[in-house]
DNA sequence: GACTCGCGTTAAGAATCGCTTAAGGTCGGC
DNA sequence: GCCGACCTTAAGCGATTCTTAACGCGAGTC
């Protein structure tokens, strides 16, 4: 869907103040008030997510930083006048603009048509490192031999680490991003899902390769 | 570590003022009036460095990246106080903050001591010395014969003289950022590392200079 | 030249890390 | 309530890496 827009905003009368703004410029925008039904959102839905920082806890760059390792998707954070300490790290992790808030509607318009300007939007749905295919709409992965039949978090692992392909990824980065961070415990879970992914990737397991001490990384070596 | 901070600015006024605030904090500030002089200065020099976007011609943005090329030293821009686009590209060159003008001498401190608590959050992907190439990014070292298979301690190492290239860096400054400091007993660990980091380096290997009583340092020699 | 101190190298043990397998445990569908 | 798919936990094992210790060399000092 084209012009789908993810609003992740708690303040009611904010909230219902920018969705009419986004209606009435064309978008169709999906409000969420809450950070807990944010998390479980596929941010490759949408082309264009608008993230409040000021969530209750820190939900807000726990957002940011969940919807950066998993997706593209260019994503505009509002924040309090003063708060440049949050912008800043906003930035960092990857944050495409901010605006301070209170705006203009004509202000945030601008902000979203300059994001979506932006070049790079071509072709996230499907990812290509080396032998291994991935269509995150159709969330499925192949190999030359055929289709894998992979679990909702392999393939999260697969495609996060097909995101970001050639690179180094942190074990801590993966388990954050596709498992219970809640879940401090044991990070032995990702082993066994690294094993069954390797098993079932065949041949192309050649490029899954372990970055020793650091994480995995999936080669563009065909 | 002396309490050093560069400070790059044109306008006079301004300049004196800053001078005064940082001296009586307790800084030893460096005051450099133009792009030019700017220049050729040492970043790992100073413990901070303030740049005035605003000056003449583009120079602010290219001192800024020419620092991050050379150096982590934190870099706190300063900038007007509407030139959004700016601070986006200053942030994403790899600044720490920017302060807008005009501002109150507590305020400009307050960031001071935010940048020098706060780790450094950005580095460049890639460093290349003489004929070793490293990408941070892939966690991966190389040189024209291929590619190394450094074990985590070694690659640090390696990346910590290739960030200060040229520059001789203490033993006591590698143990202390790349192995256990609490490890107090035996700094001959770090000879052992070395070593092997030699012999995988071959022909690069004489690149890797010991600095007799202070450390070691990776010539660039290309 | 003899001495001290810093450094290079090697070998072996210790510690860490990751892979695999097997056995619960949870959840939703039927 | 049962079954199957899936995620988690635990433990054993092998592999890799880090540290320690010992010996030898060379640089600086007297």
């Amino acid at each position: 869907m084209p012009n789908r827009i993810l609003l992740v905003e708690d303040d009611v009368a904010l909230g219902q103040q920018v969705v009419e703004t986004l209606s009435q410029a064309g978008f169709d925008p999906h409000w969420l008030r809450d950070g807990d039904s944010a998390r479980e959102v596929d941010p490759d839905g949408y082309r264009l997510i608008i993230l409040d920082l000021m969530l209750p806890g820190t939900y807000g760059m726990d957002l940011l930083k969940r919807y950066r390792l998993k997706s593209e998707v260019p994503v505009l954070i509002l924040s309090a006048r003063d708060d440049t300490s949050d912008k800043i790290r906003g930035l960092k992790l990857g944050a495409d603009d901010y605006v301070t808030k209170p705006f203009f509607p004509e202000e945030l318009l601008a902000r979203i048509q300059a994001c979506l300007r932006r070049p790079n939007l071509v072709e996230t749905r499907n990812l290509a490192v080396g032998a291994i295919q991935i269509d995150l709409e159709r969330r499925e992965a192949r190999t030359p031999t055929g289709a894998l039949s992979l679990t909702p978090v392999e393939f999260e692992i697969l495609a996060l680490l097909a995101r970001r392909k050639g690179a180094a990824v942190t074990r801590d980065a993966i388990v954050d991003a596709v498992l219970d961070p809640a879940n401090e415990g044991s990070r032995r879970t990702l082993d066994v899902h690294i094993s069954r992914l390797r098993s079932k990737l065949g041949d192309a397991a050649a490029q899954l390769e372990t970055v020793w001490g650091i994480g995995y990384r999936l080669a563009d070596t065909s």
